[in-house]
This record gives structure tokens, sequence and C-alpha cells, in this order.
DNA sequence: ATGAAGCGCGAATCATGGTTCATTCCTTGG
DNA sequence: CCAAGGAATGAACCATGATTCGCGCTTCAT
């Protein structure tokens, strides 16, 4: 017998299809979605169009990775954000601040992993991405309704608007085009700013001033 | 001789023209973009693939069409409800609703034109209309700043982040699923509220009493 | 060292869907 | 009514890009 399952092996080819996902990343956030081709992706990784089928079935599958990668990564930087914040209002300014920071230096890569057209498949997988981070901001609505730092509203819908509020105005085509660090930071800061103002917080300014004091920590990558 | 440019040609070539489009229109908002392909546009409207040509030089300038088509109604029909309005704030809460209701109406056909995957010609076009409709809040907004009826801030933020909210809370695949008349009409209500509050305004439970008054009419096809 | 089992290759194949064009069908002006 | 020429047809063609596959090359266990 030969190529058992030895560590050495399933290393290497756990870094191979590591490299596989990170050249359709870097694809991705360059060129957008239409550029992830299998051909393109493997010339990025430094091998040929068939030895991808090696590490993934189908097309769909690598874009499934990727795309569920960036989404988890997202995701936890989130909650980390708001983990660390004093209380539900608070909580809930980091998550958005948080997202909209990173989204606005990511923005190419955001929007080809949550919005750029691509295969009917991917769609719903996209779908169910977008759904998890609006139910992450849709919990900590909903908490800080409870904590009544917030008027009763419904947390589904304003999450999901919020979430298209943050992504049209930060990461999409009509976007600003990303300038200095500091045109980011006013803009991130003014659309958290409105974000909240619409979910009812009333010293919304104030708390700004805390999303500002955050956002060095916050936006690194 | 025969076939001359007569008025009779003419009137039929534009009739099977708009019914192209028409059939097109309905595919879209029936099954989405993707459904929109020659042979089924053609085969919708009782012709041959190949006929097609003969009213447009490609799939592009057909889908141009009815894009901006759909663009150029909408459009109107916000600055005529915005237009009846008594000031600036009312015409900006008046565009905002009549967006938002028409959009929750027409959520399938306003995705598939606004916002779902396309050819890349066709996305640089869509790019365009929603910058059209972004920019006609944005003009509401700046009105009603200039009145002194809302707070200073960046316009050309602020309505882009608007429209993306209506988009996403409303006709993207997170929206609610369009259940009765009455359910639309709250969700429709609440995001205008949650919007203008974003925006700045703070007697904005009253502002949708005026919204609510103005549902039946505004929402007409 | 050796050979069995995977691996990598990349040109060929397939699927999809837009576009063309030789042929046939109609409409119109006389 | 007739012929001239535009309009309609739809099967064939083409372009794009994913997927396959037979052939050598590596690596591992002995």
């Amino acid at each position: 017998m030969a190529y058992r399952r030895t560590e050495r092996v399933v290393a290497r080819f756990n870094a191979r299809r590591e490299a596989i996902v990170e050249a359709a990343k870097e694809l991705a956030a360059e060129a957008g979605m239409e550029a992830v081709q299998i051909a393109q992706v493997a010339a990025r990784a430094n091998i040929a169009a068939g030895t991808v089928y090696r590490y993934f079935p189908s097309k769909n599958e690598l874009v499934a990775a990727l795309v569920e990668g960036i989404a988890a990564r997202e995701l936890a930087v989130m909650r980390h954000a708001a983990m660390v914040a004093p209380g539900p209002l608070s909580a809930l300014a980091a998550a958005i601040v948080t997202f909209a920071a990173r989204s606005r230096r990511q923005h190419k890569l955001i929007w080809a992993v949550l919005a750029e057209p691509v295969d009917h498949d991917i769609g719903a997988l996209r779908i169910s991405c977008r759904k998890t981070l609006a139910a992450e901001f849709e919990a900590r609505i909903a908490a800080a309704i409870a904590g009544a730092n917030l008027p009763e509203q419904d947390s589904a819908l304003t999450s999901v608007a919020l979430l298209g509020a943050l992504l049209e105005g930060l990461v999409g085509p009509l976007a600003p085009e990303p300038g200095d660090d500091w045109k980011m930071r006013d803009s991130v800061q003014a659309l958290t700013l409105n974000a909240l103002r619409g979910l009812g917080v009333v010293d919304a300014r104030a708390r700004g001033l805390v999303v500002q004091a955050a956002w060095p920590k916050e936006a690194a990558a």
C-alpha cells in the first residue's frame, strides 16, 4: 500500500485546499465574483485547472467555502466586539460599527461575497449568510428592546433594513470611493449614527463618540 | 416597391417591440432575471428567437429597455408623490413611502431590476438606475436640510443608505414574505418610520400618520 | 529499492445560452 | 392580382467557462 492518510499528506492536502480558497478570495477581492473562474483560481494558486477538482467536487463547493469562511469570520468579530461592550445598547452599537468599519475596509470582498451576481445555487447560500448577519443584529436589537434601551419595534424588519443600509451605504457600488482613513471613518461614523437614530436611540450622537473611540481597535483585520 | 415606412408598419413595429419588453418584464417578475432568456422571451411573446433581434440588437439592449422603463416609471411616481406634498419634509416622507409601498407590491420585479445577478454590462446600467433613485432621495433630503427640517448630514451617504434599507428590508430575499395587505402596510409603515428617524426627524411617529393616510392613493399601480 | 495508490496535468468535452443567416412567409404599392 | 422586398423563422453556429479523464509523476510502506 501507499499514500495512506499519514499526517504529512493530510497537512499538505489542507494547505493546498486552503491555498485554493485563498486564491479565490484574492480574485474576488480584486475583481469581483465574475473573476472567480476555475482557470484563474488555478493559475493564481499555481496549479492546473483539473487539480482544483481534487480538492473541491465543484466550483460551487469552492465558492461556498469562500463565502462561509468570510461570513463566519465577520460574524465572529462582530460577536466579540459586542461581547466586550458594557450594556445592550453599547453592544448593538459595537456590532454595527464593527461590521461597518470592516466592511468599508474590505468593501470589494464583502460585496462580492454578500451581494454580487452568482450562480443560482450560490444565491441560496448567500441568503443564509445575510440572514445570519441580520440575525445577529436582530438579537442585539431585541436585547436592547428587552432592556428598555430601545422602543418597541419589529426587530426582524429593522435588522434586515439595517444590514441593507450598511451594505448599500458602505460597500455597494454607490458607496463613496474609499479614500483616506479619515474619510472612511467619517462615513462609518455617519452611517452608524444614522442607523442608531433610526432604531430609536435618542442620544445617538453621544453613542457615536463611544463608537469613535472604539474604532482603531475594532477595525483591525 | 413594398413595405415603405408607412405609419401602419411603424405602429406594428412599436407594438411588437413593446410586447417583447412586456414578455421580458413578466418573466423577470415571475422568475427573476435568470429566466429572462431570449428563447423564453420569444416564446412568451409568441415569436421566434431570431425575431427578437429584429427589434433589439442584443439581449443587453432588451434588458436595458426593461430596466430603464421600470426605473423611469418608479421615479416618475415618486416625484409626483413628492410634488403634491405640502413641504420639504412631507415631500421626503411621501417619496420614501411611495417607493417603499410600490416596491413591496412589485418586490420580485424590483429586485430583479435593481439587485439581482446579471451580465457585467447590465450591472453598470443598474448602478446608474440605483444612482438615479438615490439622487432623488438625496435631493429631498438636501431640501429638508436647507429648510432646517433635518439636521446637517452627508445627504449623499444617507440617501444611499436609505435606498439600501428599503430595498433590503422590503424587496430583498430577507424581506418578510408578502402577506395580506395589512401586513405589507405595517412593514412599509415601520420602515418608513425607521428611515425618517434615522434621518433625524424627531416627530417621526406623527409623520408616519400622514404616511398612513397617504397609502391607498399612492400605492396604486 | 520498488511498486501500488494517489496526485497533478491540461487538452478535450460538455452544457448553456446568445447570435446568425439561408429560407420561407407576408404585406404593400401598382 | 402580382411581384418586390422586408419580416419571421428556427436550426445551426459560436463563445464562454465548468468539468472530465487518460497519462505520466510522486510519495509512502515494505
